[in-house]
DNA sequence: TGTTATTTGTTCGTATGTATG
DNA sequence: TCATACATACGAACAAATAAC
């Protein structure tokens, strides 16, 4: 009569769902041993571990050999959406990640605070000092302080949504598979110089200029290399998103 | 020795999701029975199935009751991803969105081929009709033609991870507790008009018209409902973005 | 260092329900 | 109706990992 496999299973798996998202067994927190969920729900302890090994897989539970099981996330965890852009080809996840920038500069244009703002100078000033300071070369990795930026800014987004999708894909696009075949399409200085701009924008609260900086920067942030010395930017455009945006608004004035 | 907790149930896993990503067993195809499994990876039957029902879970694999085990999706589910969206606000929900349209909007300028262009024009035109003859009244809801035109646009646009993640979060935000709180901000006529612009700027493949139609529809697309009368914009901007997007236009030109 | 208790990992035998022919 | 094949489900038994003493 089911049309779902199981009856037992479902309703074991749903207890414990529900278990951790109305937080009665909070996050952090050992839930009872196997012995006490059969007797509790009066289901075999295969049952039960089979419901326990689901919500694991969806990162909400985390289970530690003879230590006992834990709630690790009150929601199915961003690793799984890792596994689900693992799916996709390289192109489309730089389209997506330019979506999440972009709207992500807007909100943080929008939405930020006057801490947001200090965070946001203070990581765009350490990377000025980088460049003109040969003591700070060894500290750390350009790419890593880009990625900080970029951090900062969804944080001022105030948009956890958007945050943890940003944190899904970058680590996808960290995969091997994809990290050899992208590469910075500007040196330190112009990268620099287009982070100032997008932190200018959102520090004034121009919306509008965070998101043309922001999509101007994305195009040249990270792009696809197809051979050696033969590099495409992303999108299927030329190389400057800005020239045919300031292209289309002569149009329009005309 | 081992950080992760199990050995075998891991490779078990592992296998047969790799036996399903790349083909070997291919979607609708039924997997081997659990005996065959125990004996080809040497490994219990409970183990066999604690990892079929991980994959079970993740809408992977469907197992029906004397049947046997059918392969489903080749990736995780987009269920799983409208059950990742559950735990954001409603504001949260329509800024992604929000910034899903755009890029779809700009891909499918780019992207959209000699069909595409002819079912969105059929999609517009049949809003048109709709408006001025009422034999179409009854035959299809206007939120479902509004639906379809940004649908046919994510075809357009060729890039599947969008269109799914799209499908996600439309499925989200027919949550009853969202959807009670959702509205229309135009009416059918402006709408349409929307609607019309977008579609031109697309069948001329005028990317930058097009992502600045969608920003402006968007705001008027879906909008919360904060009491009975009162309707606040998403995105906390005052009600029109063209405007503003002119305004910074001419401040930009002086 | 070693012993013991706790808890999960894994296997296996058996019983039950369901679809197919 | 019966037989077969298969999946679900239970529970006992032992193995392995961990923590506390």
């Amino acid at each position: 009569m089911q049309t779902q496999g199981t009856e037992r299973a479902r309703n074991t798996l749903n207890f414990l769902r529900r278990q951790i998202t109305t937080g009665a067994w909070p996050v952090g927190e050992r839930i009872p041993i196997e012995p006490e969920l059969t007797e509790l729900l009066s289901v075999g302890r295969s049952t039960i571990r089979e419901a326990v090994r689901s919500l694991a897989s969806m990162g909400m539970l985390e289970t530690l050999p003879g230590r006992g099981t834990f709630v690790r996330s009150s929601t199915p965890s961003s690793a799984l959406l890792t596994q689900f852009l693992g799916a996709y080809t390289l192109e489309e996840l730089l389209s997506y990640r330019r979506a999440l920038d972009i709207e992500a500069a807007q909100q943080a244009a929008l939405n930020r605070t006057p801490d947001d703002i200090e965070a946001l100078e203070a990581a765009v000033s350490t990377e000025l000092r980088r460049r003109h300071c040969t003591a700070f070369a060894s500290e750390e990795e350009p790419a890593d302080m880009a990625g900080r930026f970029h951090y900062l800014m969804f944080d001022a987004a105030q948009n956890r949504l958007l945050a943890s999708l940003y944190a899904g894909i970058t680590d996808r696009l960290e995969a091997p598979e994809h990290r050899e075949r992208l590469t910075h399409g500007s040196d330190a200085d112009a990268m620099q110089e287009e982070h100032l701009r997008i932190f200018d924008a959102i520090k004034r609260g121009d919306f509008i200029d965070a998101v043309h900086a922001m999509a101007d920067h994305v195009d040249h942030d990270l792009v696809v290399v197809t051979s050696e010395d033969e590099i495409i930017p992303p999108l299927r455009r030329s190389a400057s998103a800005q020239a045919r945006i300031d292209e289309a608004r002569q149009r329009k004035g005309s």
